[in-house]
DNA sequence: CTGAAAGCGCTAACAG
DNA sequence: CTGTTAGCGCTTTCAG
């Protein structure tokens, strides 16, 4: 592959004016510039970004860390955080932890080792591995470090958005399906749920999933859920996961939102599939995406930053899993 | 962040022996070997991958392109690609084109000039862009160009087992909504697909989407389908198009499969959330990510391979959109 | 077993 | 407006 040296010999010129046109750097004739851009053009010249990153310090990279890229929330967010990179002139590394601390170190060092610009990484099980990084870092949904920004959805409040919906419909015997404990996110909004059911006096049960999707995983899961028929209304952590509460519900001859009613949390595409469609608590993704790349890039620039937790809202989309009793037409029932 | 010199220096040996005990590359004393690493350890010190690739020519990074990664069959593609490369010591950069040629353009000029060591296009829109690549490439279901190697599953054959399933299963008003004609793959399905009917001399009809999966885009395409009621079984050119076809059925009252039995294609995970679960042809994710990585690093690695195409075998796959007449229950027609 | 030195391709002073 | 030059951090001959 061509060098800006081969460029600069075959133009007649210098490698330095060379440099300058390619970067719009300080002054280039007209007529130097056709030169140099005639032989760019006729050897299919691209710079070498990797011998520019080492001179500039900036790679123009960014490792992407995501529990797993076929969960279909994180990778509707991967999709636009990519877009964001993208117009920024960042390219992202593509890193699946699995939720799993050690590929997450693995990864860390990799992308340092990459020299990437930046690291977004969502819902990290690290902390202390983190704090001999000189990488910009920010933090999607877990807490690293207290040096490191957090950004998330307001889970807590989403939660209780969960709660007071279902209550609202109806629901008394609720039952919630809650995430793994390491999960901050899905801790909160089992949070928020519980405290949405205390202000009202209402006892609520609980089942806990082991781990997040990953493709089949979760049935086994469902498989463990035993009187799940015994409820009105259950709130999913999140939609994937209720999507195959639904489907082990309706298995069981349950009708939805008829005799139970499922909220779940995301509003990611599946929701929308589903039937009947789900109703979710909506994630601000391009909020979210956009939030992060512009902090992280701040980061990168060297502009300030507040170090805080971001918290995007969220709110309530009304399908048809949730329905007003009134509505219901009692020769479904 | 630390260079080798600094090691050196600290370590009071030269920058030729700590590189040679990091890369294990020639002898090195027992004792160096330990003044090195106590010196790494210290300082946290991670060998710089940029200045590393412009040595040894090779980045260690490949460039993975598809139409989108929210789209579930290519990110569960993305996932299993991601994982065998990282067992190979590759990192992948994460290119959405959006089935769109300039994007797709613009990523191969940015991937060009981070010095990726292998490109993986998948249903690449363009050809001679490529012609110039000094980089070796594979393509998934696309073809490119003659000396580009293209993998893909056998997607006439699938198409084929799609019409004699539900041919077997009693349909004779069937439709097929296909997908654009620029994709090899679903128009190789159509072909398949039409195949199996002309042997059975059965007239079929046809739809066309427009554009594949991107959140919300395929229900338009629904919208514009009238007399979708009339048919007894109906092949779908994906699984997620498929669920969307779902869904427009139910709400008009059609049951499935009992009125009408559906097949798609992919086997994502969303057909097995689907109530009912959805009849489809599985694509041999793991083959398919497998042979991809294989080929292309055996020809970053300079070793030859056959330039063909990889077909890979698919196999039906049945649940419940798809039933025998004689398992019918009269009841529930 | 070890070190000095050249060079990968680029950018940015600095001196014309 | 242009060219020379010194590195960025690394690997690898080639001599010890």
């Amino acid at each position: 592959m061509a060098n800006i040296r081969e460029i600069a010999k075959r133009a007649g010129i210098s490698i330095a004016t060379v440099s300058r046109h390619l970067n719009n750097t300080g002054y280039v004739s007209e007529d130097a510039r056709e030169k140099i851009q005639k032989v760019v053009d006729e050897l299919n010249y691209t710079p070498n970004a990797l011998a520019r990153a080492m001179f500039t310090k900036n790679s123009k990279t960014i490792g992407l860390m995501v529990p797993n890229i076929s969960n279909p929330f994180f990778n509707q967010m991967a999709s636009v955080i990519e877009e964001y990179a993208k117009n920024k002139g960042y390219t992202l590394f593509l890193c699946n932890t699995d939720d799993d601390k050690e590929k997450e170190k693995t990864y860390l060092e990799v992308l340092q080792s990459h020299r990437v610009a930046g690291i977004i990484a969502s819902r990290s099980q690290c902390e202390d591995e983190y704090a001999n990084i000189d990488i910009p870092v920010v933090a999607f949904e877990n807490h690293i470090l207290d040096n490191i920004i957090t950004i998330s959805s307001d889970n807590y409040n989403g939660g209780r958005m969960a709660f007071d919906h279902l209550y609202e419909k109806g629901c008394r015997k609720i039952l919630h399906i809650k995430g793994p404990e390491v999960f901050e996110a899905t801790e909160l909004r089992y949070k928020g749920f519980l405290d949405g059911a205390r202000a009202k006096d209402l006892e609520i049960d609980f089942i806990e999933f082991q781990h997040d999707f990953q493709v089949k995983m979760l049935e086994e899961d469902i498989n463990s859920m035993k009187d799940i028929v015994n409820y009105d209304g259950i709130f999913v952590f999140n939609d994937i996961a209720a999507a195959t509460v639904m489907r082990a519900l309706k298995k069981r001859g349950v009708s939805i939102p008829q005799e139970v009613q499922i909220i779940g949390f995301d509003n990611s595409f599946i929701g929308e599939l589903l039937y009947p469609s789900l109703t979710t608590i909506n994630q601000p993704i391009e909020a979210l995406a956009y939030t992060i790349i512009e902090l992280l890039i701040k980061i990168i620039n060297g502009e300030g930053v507040l170090i805080e937790d971001y918290i995007m809202e969220v709110k309530l989309i009304e399908r048809e899993t949730t329905i007003s009793l009134k509505d219901l037409d009692p020769a479904s029932i």
